[in-house]
RNA sequence: GGGUAGGUACCGAAGUGGCCAAACGGGGCAGACUGUAAAUCUGCUGGCUCACGCCUUCGAAGGUUCGAAUCCGUCCCUGCCCA
């Protein structure tokens, strides 16, 4: 049941779906893909799950294989040691190997969950710089690459120039951009790669590549970036109060991953349809049609498709029902799969705090910010507005097995009293 | 290596002996208005305590003082300039 691409062109798939920033030659980059061939995305493995900021890379890699192209799924055993500088203000703090390594398979079985690995001719392939990166010898490196590359070029690309603005960058940090445009040549050689996408932040990094392999092999290699996802309001993509939403559900729960999608800003619902669903764009426009208050399902269609990719239809159908009674007329919590925990019968006859049990929730960080969230009127128990900071609850409050709280609209938690 | 300016809460940035848990802005959370939207307005934004209050926090560990984010010496780190 694999989702049909309106238009097997993959550049004009993505261009109509928004996925295009910049791109080294739009029409050499339109004939080159009206064949088949194999391009390249990178992923560094600094974390053991990737969040929803890498989720264009990897669609990009999935519209990539529904064209007929083969994936190549770069994982930077190499260069997440070293870290990329692009589009920080700070240098990030080293990995161990071992770090990165587990690492790396944890983000390749996300990247998997959309994108078919095996030996066809359209299968991905799973790589890891390191493989190459992590036998060259210093001397023959520097040979190698250093004459190709211009000191006063690279002190002028951007990912450089806004760290030397803020404060200055390490050697270790600037050998990034060498790292990557080595990949890209040697991706070239070993694979026969001939595109790299990448974050628009990577822009300078792909162009480096390009630049060397002509210089080195004389290949005509060929970059495209994807844009980098703004809100409407200005805010930061892709972070909640409780900070990165991730594809893991160890660490974001499904519950809370469709509903950061469920409350993206009317502003966003088309474009995000583009970048991170599967539908048509016809259907996206019929969608997204209607303004204001219709808006509605199309934020939760979209919430569904998002979470359908990610976590698989069940999930997302759990998720979607959880949340049509939790936050509809009935104001239901029932549902599995709102967050919940159980409670002992034994803890509310000792006499527990509303306060404690909203931190119990982890609805509030401590007493005192769950008495603040109470003195503020955001706190409920059961759907009634508790202002009593001291309130205590009794078994008296347990309703048909189970209390809800919650904290303002939006967050809610279910205790299974047992 | 020399000179110089700095290191303050999530971020930026005031404070330069007591009135400092620390101004202000951003961010975040909550309330009102709404459509689980945006914008706007309002409140809150270290921990413990029913509370008087207590505890921890201003790069690090010390010292001076009745009292230190603020003064002193040492160390670590960063920017800039010079070599």
């Amino acid at each position: 049941m694999p989702d049909v691409p309106e238009t097997t062109n993959l550049f004009e798939l993505l261009s109509a779906r928004g996925l295009v920033s910049q791109c080294t030659d739009p029409d050499g980059i339109r004939a080159r893909l009206a064949k088949p061939l194999a391009a390249y995305v990178g992923f560094d493995p600094t974390a053991d799950s990737l969040h929803i900021g890498s989720l264009v890379p990897i669609m990009g890699l999935y519209w990539l294989q529904q064209c007929g192209h083969r994936p190549l799924v770069l994982v930077g055993g190499a260069t997440g040691l070293v870290g990329d500088p692009s589009g920080k203000t700070e240098s990030r703090t080293m990995l161990t190997r071992e770090d990165v390594n587990h690492n790396a398979n944890a983000i390749a079985a996300q990247i998997a969950r959309l994108v078919r690995f095996d030996d066809s001719p359209t299968g991905a392939k799973l790589i890891n710089n390191v493989d190459w990166l992590g036998t060259l010898n210093w001397i023959e490196m520097l040979r190698a690459v250093g004459p190709h590359f211009s000191i006063n070029r690279m002190l002028s690309m951007d990912s450089v120039k806004g760290r030397l603005e803020a404060g200055g960058m390490t050697f270790l940090e600037f050998n990034y951009m060498v790292m990557q445009a080595y990949d890209f040549a040697h991706l070239h050689r070993a694979e026969g790669c001939t595109v790299q996408f990448g974050g628009q932040d990577q822009w300078g990094n792909i162009v480096m590549g390009i630049e060397l392999a002509r210089r080195t092999d004389g290949a005509d290699l060929a970059g495209v970036t994807f844009p980098l996802v703004t809100k409407a309001d200005g805010g930061k993509f892709g972070k909640s109060e409780k900070g990165n939403i991730w594809l893991s559900t160890e660490r974001t729960p499904v519950h809370e991953f469709f509903q950061f999608w469920r409350n993206i800003a009317d502003a966003d619902v088309r474009r995000f349809f583009g970048f991170f669903t599967t539908l048509p764009m016809t259907e996206v426009d019929a969608l997204t049609a209607a303004g204001g208050e219709a808006l509605n399902p199309a934020k939760e269609r979209l919430a569904w498709e998002v979470t359908r990719l990610i976590h698989g239809q069940g999930a997302a159908d759990a998720a979607r029902e959880a949340a049509r009674k939790a936050f509809g007329a009935g104001h239901d919590a029932t549902a599995d799969a709102v967050p919940h925990g159980p409670l002992a019968t034994a803890d509310l006859a000792a006499g527990l705090s509303f306060a404690a049990l909203l931190v119990k929730a982890g609805l509030a960080t401590s007493n005192s910010d769950a008495k603040r969230l109470i003195k503020g009127g955001g706190a409920q128990l059961n759907d009634a507005v508790i202002a009593d900071e001291q309130r205590s609850v009794t078994a008296a409050d347990v309703v048909a097995g189970h209390i809800v709280v919650r904290a303002g609209k939006k967050r809610l938690f279910r205790f299974d009293v047992a």
